[in-house]
Parts: structure tokens; C-alpha cells; sequence
RNA sequence: GCGCCUGUAGCUCAGUUGGAUAGAGCGUUGGCCUCCGAAGCCAAAGGCCAGAGGUUCGAAUCCUCUCAGGCGCACCA
């Protein structure tokens, strides 16, 4: 079913069409003064000036269109150029009904769906999963969910940074330790093993300690980093190693915040293909030798900055992260014929994402694949800088989740509530409720906007919160225990609202499209969020104000617990984009 | 040096792409549990939208400049 601000503009459009006007100006959105009507259009000005007529004329003009509607219970012009709008209550009613018989409960697909990969988590190997991995993984998670929904054919990738400099540094750094001076297979495989990921984070951590301080490291990490590239005897063995302890800790990681990938692929999977590109475009002449290195030039006449080329084989014969990403692009619009290429990344990277999709559409690599850079703002400490530990490093984000965990715990604790659960149980629910306050509080932030992390809003299950959605959902649950009805047995129909409260409850549940689509065109899980916190807080006004289950008149209470369920799944619906799970009591 | 981003209530942030009287949450103050779950609800106080010009019927939003922060600028990823 189409949206409801579809349905209204498309009134309004015509409207303005038939009295001669411009059918664009007939665009409907929620009102800014509820006082004056539940929605404006501000499209007579436009008209007034285009057609040099006085507004209030145009106003007549599409007014008197708009009476015969069974859709609009008022209309009226307010100066200097408003039309505001208000439904009558019927139609509202019924457009709730539609809504709540709608498997997709209001939210078309839609038209054109098509194959997106999804670019995002990208940890590395030898590297614990920190809280900088936090707004990737989870926005990236959401978005997945939302494009699915959406109707589009997701591939979703992690992208480990599994390749490159870091590899070196930690084989270089593993070969000074076991002393190894010529590496095979089998000195491989007996220097790393019984290697663990606490090993491996410690192995980096000097190796970059190391690196940073001399040239000296740095020169033979670099020296490592070819010899994997250009598969040296030995490297390619021992670097398999790595990868695999590694990636069993990464697993563990995902599963517990809840997010998943189709498909585990690192740097090093496009690696194969590398050698034969470079040879291709600089056959092709879209590669070019430049000061030692092979380039491909990826400056516009317009560009208002300096565009530096994007790097293909640096002189010491490696390849960069902008190759490998290159590579990607060949397999993903080629291979996997994406429609669309998104990477959620830090936004730091803005320039480097340029430059690569410039080259990649350049070269033809992108085929006609859309390529986006869904930019994400950084995590902040208090101080406005990188967020860092008071111990001066990075927060784990296992022991961010451990944190949030037990503060649920203790929340519950302080409340007694769940008392009758095992202890198991309390666990599953204190991580239910710690990540829905992690998550919400990550995703509701503006996806591009830099961002604070303040731990005490992770800590938080009041106010705008996860928990508050997931309260606003239990106590549903909870009304449906008491009543005796399962999910599928509240079916009474809807009676038009009695009060302001009730009314705007049902404006929001008519609205769940128009959010959804927005969320969808923006790449914003944060308009989820929005959406989803404003329809908790009128369910709560409305629960307050209508108490379902003592009310005597049977028609209202079928019809309230109705509405209560559409709520519910339209909660449920929201926080399962956001890939939030509601418990069933909390 | 060049380029990008940010500056809105005490704090953290929205602001439907130029619309009417700038909104939430937290915090503060005051109310509501013999009534479906108080992780809740109701109400109040709190603003020169960094500053100065400009564009027009109309600006937090667009343009110019100033101030204050942050970030990025070929062989790390």
C-alpha cells in the first residue's frame, strides 16, 4: 500500500492541477502547528509568485477542489501561503485498518529492486574489536536489515583487513621472535602454533610500537608486506595462521552484538586478481607510471582541491588499500553483477572513497553499479578528541557489551524485576536490554554527525532509549497476557478515535511508510529511531489515558487492543531494523 | 597553504532540504503507583540558533566575511 503522504499529495497535486497549476506544489507534510491541522502544504507561494496571483486567490482555487474530498474533514488557507489539512477521523480509521492488515504494515517495496553489496565492519586481524568498530558494524547492520526489507538482494561483506602493511608487521614481527631467517611452509606452520588472538593483539601492538619508532621495522614489515603479495614462499602459510585464530575471536564478537555478514571475504580475496588488473589498465592506458609507481590520474578540471592520483603499485612493487578496493569493484559490479556498492566507513576516508570511485567508473570497472560512500561521523571522548581510554588506549567492545550487560543487571536487581528467572535467563535479558540502550544510542545520532561517546548514555535505560522502546512493547505483551489473547487472536476492528490521544496514535501508526521510506532513501537508521521513539511515546500517553482492559464498552476495548497490536508490531518491526531484539517481559 | 565538516537550552543532540510560535532526551522544579508494569505518565522553568553583513514575502537553513573547534590532503589502512 502506498504511504500516506503519497495518498494525500497526490489529492492535493491534482488539485492544484485542475485549477492550473503546477502539480509539484501540491506536496503534504506532517504539520508544524498541530494547532492549526495535522498537515501543510506550503505549495500556494510558489504559485503565487510564479503565476502572479494573489495567494489567497490560488488558495480558493485548490480549496474549493479539495471540499468535495472524503479524505479532508477541513481545509483552510492560513496567510501568508499555507493550506492546512486535516483528515476526518473515518478515513484515518480506515487507513489504520489497511495498515494493520498489511503483512508489510504500510511500507511499500520497492519499484526497481536490485543486488546491493554492502561494505562494512571491516575489522583487522590481530586487532580486538574496539568501540571504534561500533558505528560500522551497527549502522551497517541496520542498514542491511533496512535494505532488505526494502526489497533489494543484500550482500553483505566485512571487508577484514586482512592484508597489507599491518600483515607485514605482525609476520615480520613473528619471524624476529621465533628467529626466523628463511621462511617455507613448514617453519610456518610451526611458528604459529598454539598462537591465540591475546598473542597476536600483543605481537601488534609492539610490532607498531616498533615500526613507529624505527625506520629499520618499518623496512622489513614493508619487506614482509611484498613477500605476501607477491606469495613468497612461506608467507602465504603463515599468514593463513593468523587469519584463522583470528577470525574465530571476530565470529565470537559478531554473534554477541548480533550482527552477521553473507559473506566473510577480507582484502587478501581480491588479491588474486590484482597483478592482472594493473596489467589491464596500464594496457589500457588508464594506468600510468608516475614518479615509480603506477597511478591512475583521477583529477577534474573542477576539483576545487589538490586530487591526488589514486596509487595502484607503489614503487616498492605493493599494492595499497585503494587497489584492493579497485579490486573489489571489478568483482562485485562484474562477478556479482551489484547493482549498488555501499561501504559504511568512517568519514575521514571521504577523499580516498573519491578516489576510488572515480577510477573504478573511469576504468569501466563499476559497469553501471551505483558506488556510495555512506559516511559516518567519528566517536568523540569528552574532550572533543579520538575517543580514548582513561588507560590512554581504545575500549574493548567486548567489555563495552560486559559493561552495558551488568548495568541492566543492576538495574533489574534495584527494581526487582525478572526475580522469578534463572539466572541464565536474567543474563539473556540483561544483554537484551544493554544492547538495545548500546545500539539505540549509536544509531540514533545523525549518521554523518561526529558524535561524543558518553558512557553513561550506554549505561542509561530511561528517557530516549532502546529500553524504553522495548518497555513500550513488553507492557503490550503484558495486557495481551492478562487479556488471555495471543498475537493472532486480536483481530476487532477499529472504532474512529474518542480522543486527542487515541487520534494521534493512530496518525503515527498511518505515518509507519512515509518514516520507513525516508530511513531507506537516506541511508539514516536514525529516522528509525525518530520514528520509533515518537510512537513509543504516544502508545505511553495513550495508555495512560485509556485504561483497555477495565473499560466496560466492549466495541472500545476490541478496538484498543487492536490498536495496541498494530503498535506492537510496528515496534517490533522498527527495532528489528535496528536490530534491537524485545524481550517478552523485562 | 588548499579543501571539507561543525558551532542551536546547563549537558548531549534533532530541526522534514527556504516556511508559521526553533523541538527532544538528560539535568533542574513540582505533581501522579488501593487503577492493564513508575525502565512509565503529566506539568513548569530554561534560546540574541557563535558574530556581522547580504539575498526575499519569509533564513537556524542559501551567499560573503570574521571568530572558535575538528578533520583530510600520492607510495599506512
Amino acid at each position: 500500500m502506498s504511504p500516506l503522504r503519497d495518498l494525500l499529495t497526490k489529492q492535493v497535486s491534482s488539485a492544484f492541477a485542475t485549477a492550473g497549476y503546477d502539480p509539484a506544489l501540491g506536496e503534504v507534510v506532517p504539520s508544524q502547528r498541530p494547532d492549526l491541522g495535522q498537515f501543510q502544504c506550503s505549495g500556494v507561494l510558489a504559485a503565487a509568485k510564479k503565476h502572479r496571483r494573489a495567494p489567497q486567490a490560488i488558495a480558493d482555487d485548490v480549496i474549493a477542489r479539495l471540499k468535495t474530498s472524503d479524505v479532508f474533514g477541513s481545509v483552510s488557507f492560513a496567510a501568508p501561503g499555507f493550506i492546512n489539512l486535516t483528515v476526518t477521523d473515518e478515513f484515518l480509521t480506515s487507513f489504520v485498518e489497511q495498515v494493520g492488515r498489511d503483512e508489510r504494515l504500510g511500507c511499500p517495496l520497492i519499484p526497481e529492486p536490485g543486488t546491493v553489496v554492502l561494505d562494512f565492519g571491516g575489522p583487522n586481524i590481530a586487532k580486538a574489536m574496539h568501540v571504534g568498530h561500533l558505528r560500522s558494524s551497527i549502522i551497517g547492520d541496520s542498514l542491511q536489515r533496512l535494505f532488505r526489507f526494502a526489497g533489494h538482494k543484500v550482500l553483505s561483506d566485512i571487508h577484514l583487513g586482512d592484508w597489507g602493511t599491518p600483515m607485514g608487521m605482525l609476520i615480520a614481527e613473528l619471524q624476529h621472535r621465533r628467529g626466523i631467517t628463511t621462511l617455507d611452509d613448514a617453519t610456518a606452520a610451526r611458528a604459529a602454533a598454539a598462537l591465540s588472538v591475546h598473542d597476536l593483539e600483543e605481537m601488534y601492538l609492539a610490532a607498531a610500537t616498533q615500526t613507529r619508532a624505527s625506520d629499520e621495522s618499518l623496512r622489513e614489515a614493508l619487506q614482509a608486506t611484498v613477500g605476501l603479495q607477491q606469495n613468497q614462499p612461506g608467507y602465504r602459510e603463515l599468514w593463513r595462521q593468523l587469519v584463522a585464530v583470528s577470525v574465530a575471536a571476530l565470529r565470537e564478537d559478531f554473534d554477541t552484538l548480533g550482527v552477521s555478514f553473507d559473506l566473510w571475504l577480507g582484502e587478501s580475496h581480491f588479491s588474486d586478481r590484482i597483478p592482472g588488473l594493473v596489467e589491464r589498465l596500464l594496457a589500457q592506458g588508464h594506468a600510468v607510471m608516475s614518479e615509480g609507481a603506477v597511478v591512475i590520474p583521477v583529477a577534474e578540471p573542477q576539483d576545487q582541491q589538490e586530487m591526488p592520483p589514486l596509487i595502484l603499485v607503489k614503487s616498492d612493487g605493493g599494492y595499497t588499500y585503494a587497489t584492493t578496493d579497485l579490486a573489489a569493484v571489478d568483482e562485485r559490479a562484474g562477478d556479482l553483477r551489484a547493482d549498488a556498492i555501499l561501504y559504511v566507513v568512517d568519514k575521514r576516508q571521504g577523499l580516498h572513497f573519491t578516489q576510488v570511485f572515480r577510477a573504478a567508473r573511469k576504468t569501466g570497472l563499476a559497469r553501471n553499479a551505483r558506488l556510495e560512500h555512506l559516511a559516518f561521523g567519528t566517536m568523540n571522548g569528552p574532550d572533543g578528541k579520538p575517543f580514548k581510554t582513561r588507560a590512554g588506549g581504545v575500549m574493548k567492545l567486548k567489555d563495552l557489551i560486559d559493561m552495558v550487560t551488568e548495568a541492566a543487571l543492576q538495574r533489574m536487581q534495584d527494581s526487582d524485576i525478572a526475580t522469578t528467572f534463572s539466572e541464565t535467563e536474567r543474563r539473556r535479558l540483561a544483554r537484551q536490554v544493554g544492547l538495545a540502550a548500546l545500539k539505540f544510542g549509536d544509531l540514533s545520532n545523525v549518521r554523518t554527525s561526529d558524535y561524543v561517546f558518553d558512557l553513561d548514555r550506554f549505561l542509561r535505560f530511561e528517557g530516549r532509549t532502546g529500553p524504553y522502546l522495548q518497555y513500550a512493547a513488553v507492557r503490550i505483551k503484558s495486557i495481551f497476557r492478562k487479556a488471555e489473547l495471543s498475537d493472532d487472536e486480536v483481530g476487532g476492528s477499529l472504532i474512529a478515535p474518542q480522543t486527542a490521544g487515541e487520534r494521534d496514535l493512530m496518525l503515527a501508526l498511518a505515518s509507519l511508510g512515509d518514516a520507513v521510506r525516508q530511513a531507506y532513501e537516506r541511508r539514516a537508521p536514525n529516522v528509525l529511531c525518530d520514528f520509533a521513539h515518537t510512537l513509543a511515546q504516544l502508545y505511553s500517553h495513550f495508555y495512560h489515558e485509556c485504561h483497555i482492559l477495565s473499560e466496560g464498552d466492549p466495541g472500545r476495548r476490541a478496538s484498543w487492543l487492536r490498536l495496541s497490536q498494530i503498535t506492537l508490531r510496528q515496534l517490533g518491526l522498527l527495532l528489528g531494523l535496528l536490530g534491537i531484539e524485545v524481550p517478552d517481559r523485562m
